[in-house]
DNA sequence: GACGGTTGCAGAATAATATTCTTTAACAGA
DNA sequence: TCTGTTAAAGAATATTATTCTGCAACCGTC
């Protein structure tokens, strides 16, 4: 359901139909086999379409994993920003990060899961330049959103942050992905927005 | 260096030199190239083998990448356990789980970027069932041996307690080893450490 | 509503890569 | 020395990714 909705947004209209349920099998089946493991062949079969249609759309394999992954990164930044619009002290921005980041990844558990694991493919592919242009503004933007609330966060390195707020937040999130652990992330949210600004007071009292 | 080291204590002696230098060659190579981007080809050109000698050490490709993964699983143990024998209260084992992944990651850092890229393939491949054995029996030792030490932590969830510890840290050397940011860990590991116990704090004074 | 150009798709042909298999040499113990 | 076991080589094969050529659907324009 969310994932008709999300890719129905990003690729909309009839034409893009088949760009659409190729994104759909193909995503669930780098999940269920790995990435490596499933063939061009096994897409093809699975979209009852050919070899030549997937090569028209996604140039490669390369191709194909780096648009799933951008597609995730892009819903993921949506959310983010609609969490953060509505926050308006530091506190308060800590948890919309935490919060968006965990809902996001409890509402679309496919494309996080693969999010996960495509990752460093994507780093070390063609695409790796945009990746490290988009994660290096994001969180410049971050770390100025943070200082322009006026708090009082000067006393940790800034390249140390955005592990501090997110962190753990992540760590269970690929711990439920990959089946280690039982309970949604949704479910421990307030725990662990409230967990990420207890580490990052020092002084005063939560 | 370490990583010499590291190699001759695993799989020691003379007859196991081919094996040690695919071993380091492979590493290299899966870490710039990334692991389905450099071919059996690439590693026997550059020990200078043969194609039948890796199949012969490894069974295939997938063998070879389980077993650098869990020579790398196996060490990360080995300076956990030995950081957490001088542990005897609560925080100090908080301290010294936080510690030990900071360092072990600053002293192996190929390794440790290799471990992180490799865990999918490994958690989707024949030997899924013994990562995921090893990782459900160290999560139990780990909390029981918390729960000795007579804590508070009764307030989170067992299977949160983990990414609680180590989950920020394990964020930052992420990003530190795919070059995000530039301080090694190491510097931030005190840091890391109190942040982690911080967090973990819902009442008393840290 | 024909027409030229563009985009979407098909599938055989090809190239790159992983894996097997057979053979030979080196070694370790009796 | 003999014997079984392990190490290594490399050609042969199987699998998989990618290319390329041709055809059909579509879209704006006259």
């Amino acid at each position: 359901m969310e994932t008709a909705d999300l890719l129905e947004r990003c690729y909309p209209g009839r034409r893009a139909e088949l760009k659409r349920d190729i994104f759909r099998k193909a995503l669930g089946l780098f999940n269920e086999q790995g990435i490596e493991a499933t063939t061009i062949e096994m897409i093809r079969a699975e979209c009852d379409t050919s070899v030549g249609a997937i090569y028209h759309h996604f140039g490669n394999k390369e191709g194909l994993v780096a648009a799933l992954f951008f597609t995730a990164l892009d819903d993921q930044a949506r959310l983010r920003d609609s969490y953060l619009a509505d926050a308006h002290t530091a506190q308060a921005g800590v948890h919309a990060l935490v919060h968006s980041y965990v809902d996001w990844v409890d509402s679309q558990p496919e494309w996080a899961r693969f999010q996960y694991h495509a990752r460093f493919a994507v780093t070390k592919g063609p695409f790796k330049d945009e990746l490290a242009s988009r994660n290096k503004t994001r969180n410049k933007q971050l770390l100025e959103w943070l200082g322009a609330q006026g708090n009082e966060l000067g006393c940790f390195p800034a390249e140390l942050i955005p592990s501090l707020i997110v962190g753990q937040a992540d760590s269970y999130c690929r711990a439920w992905l990959s089946g280690r652990v039982k309970g949604s992330p949704k479910a421990y949210r307030d725990m662990l927005a409230e967990a990420a600004w207890r580490s990052l007071c020092t002084t005063e009292t939560q």
